[in-house]
Order: C-alpha cells, then structure tokens, then sequence
RNA sequence: GCCAAGGUGGCAGAGUCCGGCCGAACGCAGCGGCCUGCAGAGCCGCCCACCGCCGGUUCAAAUCCGGCCCUUGGCUCCA
C-alpha cells in the first residue's frame, strides 16, 4: 500500500516515495534552545516521532536529524537568569539537557544525531563561501546577505511573489542590504545590548554583560556569527545529503525559514533541497496560537507531570499533524478518556487470557473479524498522510471488541484475544503508546499495598459492611487508585503517570 | 493588502485529493435498558448534522466548479 504524504511545496498529497528504496532521509527543523519547551514543540515532536515510527514500520531504514540552534539573541538575552548560566553557551546548554529530558519523557525515538548550530561553524563558512562565489550572496560591512533577487524560484515553498515580500531582518541591517527581502547568512561582530531588550526577562543579567558572552566566530568577512536560516542548510547537508527527503517543521516556519533554507541550499547545490516539505500544524488556544512568544504556553514538563505519557501521546496525536487543534482543558481530558479505554481493554483482555476460562478451541468470529479490521483501517489510516485520528479510532475499536467478547462469552477465545492483545501493543507502540505499566519498584510495592487493601474490603463486603467497604474504595480513590468490582473479584488501576 | 489552511451534531474531530459503501467514523456529553449491594467500568440501543451561504455540473456532491461571508495561521522571533 502507498504511503502519501501532503508536501508543501506542491500543495498537494502525493505518493511517497524516497531517493533510496530503503533508506529515509529526514530532518526536523528543532528549536532554538532559549526557553523551556512547551506543548506546541510536544506536538511537533509527537507527530515527527509518529512518521518515523511508521516509516520504520514499513520497512525503511529512517535516518533523522534534528538541528539544535544553540546561537541565536534570544539565548544571550536569558544570560544569568534563574541558574540558567553565565553566558550564551551555557545557557544554551541547559536548555539542551532540559530539552532531551522532555523529549524522552514523551517516548520519543532518538533521532541519530542532534547536530549544533555552534559545532557546525566552518561548514556553515564553506557554504556561504560557496554562495558568495556563485554571486547568490554579498558581503556588505563585514555582513554577508542572500540575494534573493538573484534565486530565481524565491518564493515557490511558500508561494509568495518577490515583490510582495515584505523586509526581512532588524531594521539596523536595511541599509546594508541591496534588497529588503534579503537575508543575513553571517552578520558581522557580536551581539548589541538593542538586539536582546525585547527578549530579556526580570532577573537577567545587566545586558551589556550578557552581550560580552555571546559566542563569534573569525571569518572570511571579520568576526562575526552565523544568520539564523543558514544553520539548517548546512547540518541538513551535512549529516544527511544534499536532497533530503522529507523536511518538517511547524507551519510558521513556512516563510520566512523553510524559504530560505531552499534558496540558499538549492542556489549552493544546484539540486533540490527537500523532496517533501511536510508542515504541522499548530496549537489554538481559546483565542490564539500558543507560542512562547505570547507567554501563553504550558510547558512540556508540567504537561507529562499532570497527565503522563500516554495520555499526552494521545492527546497530541488526537488531530493529523497537518490541521491545527484546539487546545484546552476538556480536549485534553477528552483524550485521557480515549486512552483509558484503551488501557482497560487491554488489562481486560490479559486478564481473560489469564483467566481459565480462556480456551483455545473457542473461536468468537466477531472477535476475530473486528480485529483483522482494525488492523486494515489502522494501516490505511496512517498510510492516508499519517491520520492519526482515524488510527486512534482503529486502536479504540479493538478495544470495543475486546470488551464485547468479554461482555457476553463465558469461554474466552484465547488465539482471538491473544491476537487483540498483540494488535494493541504493536499498533500502539507505532503512536508512541505502551501498554506495559511499571511493575517494578515502589510502582509493585504499591500494588501490593492496595491488593491487602481491597482484601480487607472484600470481606467487609462479604460481611455486608458496605458503608465500611465504600469507605475504603472513597480512601483508595483519593488517592488515585480507581477500583473496579468485577464478576471475578476486585480490581484496580494505579494512578497513572508514567 | 498579499500568501496559506479551514468552516461538518451540544463539544471535539475524521471523511473532501480518487463524487455513489456518508441516511456522515471514533470519542466526550445526554437519554433508555442490561449488569451491580451501591458506584464505576463494560455491553446493547437511542438522541443530536438540511456537512458556512448562494448558484452550477452530474443519474448522483460534505466531496467537483464559480461567487460570497466568516475563522485561524504566515508576511517580525516562533514547532
């Protein structure tokens, strides 16, 4: 079956289809490491997670690269703030390490490498050599620029006109530049206490100084640091190829960044920068988009603190990639109902496989059936541009199945639940979802705990002590520990988190 | 102003590329029943949609074409 994927740069789904057969070239656009990530970085990294999980599933050999831009402003503008660091570097750095943590506190496949912006200065220098000897750039008061009037398909990702471009940059760079959509691949000297004001928050260091820690770089054209778009251009190249096969990033950076990565790569290569331009979409708050901009994020620690993993990998997959999704309280909750299901299907049915009535020569056809469906619309699903909604909605219907057969059959159908079981994990582990919970440490302990707990009320309730009973199932619900009577005794779920 | 995406039930959100299986999925909320000491979970059933508006094409349109209205994003740092 066709994998298809909508690509910016043809504003059109199409068949994907790699320049290798078996090899994926994928680069995420990462984020500049001057703030804590927030659930709108989540979403994106959620969604890039989920595409190549499944293009592994299908048998490519996914290579991923995702930047860190660990030279920008807005990182000398947090210098001395908070034990952030003391200076552009550390800063940097401590946001890097916040940043793998909460990446790997939302599950998320390790790319192959998480190139830096700072280690990446002379390639950065080789390209905008390159394009400066092509005449696609100039040097202008130890400043070099793209001249975006000289790459003649500016403007085709984002399909914009030139002329309608509006400038590009600080308004001190203007004058230096020949076109107003020019932008800046090197930009000569450090950074000025005027570049970081808007940035800075309470608490950080007196500007001037935090100017004094920012990072430069001798070159061709005088000390100075690299542009913000050139970064991309360069590590993409350099830990992958010339043609990428599928770039992503969010959708505001559409233009001007994606632009002028393509501009600036193409005109240095002579080849086509990325085959697929993938975009997703962005987080709308009751009345705006969530950036750390507006201030109005929750950040990515917090969110996997409150709710856990799995019900934020739900939450975040709960849209396609590509449409924008509301973010609030009953959405989120929406979908940690969507994932509990899940979670008690699948308990349900290990319970039943465990349980003696559990036979292998019973066969529940419906069973079977709903399963081998799900399993066919889970796959079309993420083959159709990587709906994860619709794959969701596969996943919940074996779980509908599950339930069913248990609901109505004395005699499990072991190889049908079995199969059930299987297709949960295996389909799930593809959206980033695990159905093992934690059995070890303190995590069995506590189960131990509340098995002795609910062994006391069960024979309250034998007793007829119910107020007793209830009083203990109130105690155990307070603290998060939801208890479920069932034809077969007592069970619970730990709260969940992790 | 220019560019892009979108307007589907009380909410949320698929379906629109490739018109008919859409009398519109999945989930939440609501209603009835089963189960239960009770509750929850679960099961069965139901309710709620003239698919933004107007017009066109077609045997057939949420899906294609044209016009209009509205929303969101980008055009400045942004996933």
């Amino acid at each position: 079956m066709t994998l298809y994927v909508t690509n910016t740069l043809t504003g059109e789904k199409e068949p994907f289809e790699p320049q290798d057969p078996e090899n994926v070239l994928l680069y995420y656009c990462g984020l500049t490491v001057s703030d804590p990530p927030h659930l709108g970085h989540a979403r994106s990294w959620v969604h890039v997670d989920v595409m190549h999980r499944w293009l592994e599933y299908r048998g490519y050999d996914v290579r991923h690269v995702e930047n860190f831009t660990d030279i920008n402003e807005k990182i000398v503008a947090r210098v001395g703030e908070d034990d952030l660091g003391e200076g552009e570097a550390e800063v940097a750095e401590t946001y890097i390490e916040r940043t793998l943590a909460d990446m790997r506190s939302l599950n998320l496949l390790r790319a192959e490498v998480y190139p830096r912006v700072s280690e990446h200065i002379p390639e950065i220098i080789d390209l905008v050599e390159t394009l400066v000897e092509k005449g696609y750039a100039y040097e202008s008061n130890g400043s070099v620029y793209f001249d975006v009037s000289s790459f003649e398909e500016y403007g085709k990702l984002s399909n914009q006109e030139l002329d309608e471009i509006e400038s590009q940059g600080d308004p001190d760079e203007r004058s230096e530049k020949r076109n107003p959509a020019d932008f800046a691949l090197w930009k000569a000297d450090g950074v000025e206490p005027d570049d970081i004001e808007e940035h800075r928050h309470e608490g950080a260091a007196p500007a001037e100084h935090a100017c004094e820690t920012a990072l430069t770089w001798d070159s061709p054209w005088g000390e100075g640091r690299p542009g913000w778009h050139i970064e991309c251009s360069a590590m993409s190249t350099t830990h992958l190829d010339d043609t990428l096969d599928i770039h992503v990033g969010g959708r505001d950076l559409v233009f001007p960044h994606h632009e002028n990565e393509v501009a600036q790569s193409e005109a240095a290569t002579g080849q086509q920068f990325a085959n697929y331009w993938l975009h997703c979409e962005l987080f709308q708050m009751a009345d705006e988009k969530m950036s750390s901009s507006l201030g109005n994020f929750v950040t990515v620690d917090e969110a996997v603190d409150q709710w856990g993993t799995n019900v934020m990998r739900t939450f975040l997959t709960a849209g396609s990639y590509n449409s924008q999704q509301l973010y609030s309280d009953e959405t989120i909750a929406e979908a940690e109902e969507r994932w509990e299901q899940l979670e008690r299907a699948h308990e349900t049915a290990v319970e039943a496989l465990d349980s003696p009535a559990a036979r292998t020569k019973v066969e529940d056809g419906d069973l079977r059936t709903a399963v081998d469906e799900a399993r066919e619309a889970f796959t079309t699903a993420m083959n159709d541009d990587f709906n994860t909604r619709e794959a969701q909605s596969a996943l919940l219907s074996v779980a509908s199945a599950i339930n069913a057969h248990r609901e109505d059959r004395d005699e499990y159908d072991y190889r049908g639940l079995r199969r059930a079981v299987d297709t949960l994990e295996e389909l799930g582990t593809i959206l980033g979802l695990s159905f093992t919970g934690d059995t070890t440490g303190s995590a069995a302990l506590a189960g131990d705990v509340v098995d002795l707990v609910l062994d006391v009320r069960e024979q309250e309730r034998a007793d007829g002590n119910y107020e007793r009973a209830d009083d203990l199932r109130d105690e155990l619900e307070s603290l998060g520990v939801e208890v479920q009577d069932t034809d077969e005794g007592p069970t619970y779920r730990l709260p969940s988190g992790e």
